[in-house]
DNA sequence: GCGCTGACTGTCA
DNA sequence: ATGACAGCCAGCG
């Protein structure tokens, strides 16, 4: 299980998952990062899959990973019920949305 | 320890 | 501007 629980544990270093989960766990209310931005800030400016993989396995409730959008603006998927719901709830958050399936970052 | 897959990204046609 | 291809990172079998 990739929950990086490891993170609570002060023996070793946090782990590029643990990076990516509390990068997005600080992304503010009505505001979205892209994986590539979340990728960067945990260290691996292409590990933008790897964030994916990460999100998709390791969804948490601290982690509001429906904030973390493709750099083209796309919602991409969500491991919640599609896109559409992600979607939906990013326009609940406040997030500004260039087209209906199209987010500003 | 190796290989495949995947919530992506960037470039070429 | 749209469609297709290849590349990269980390997790999992």
């Amino acid at each position: 299980m990739i929950d990086c629980s490891a993170m609570k544990q002060n023996k070793r270093v946090p782990t590029f998952c643990e990076k990516v989960l509390q990068v997005v766990r600080m992304i503010p209310k009505g505001k979205v990062m892209t994986y590539a931005a979340v990728a960067r800030m945990a260290g691996s400016p292409h590990a933008s899959r790897a964030v994916g993989t990460i999100m998709r396995k390791n969804y948490d409730a601290t982690v509001p990973c429906h904030r973390v959008v493709c750099s083209n603006g796309s919602v991409g998927e969500y491991n919640r019920g599609g896109g559409e719901v992600k979607l939906d709830i990013l326009k609940k958050e406040g997030v500004i949305f260039r087209d209906r399936l199209h987010v500003v970052v």
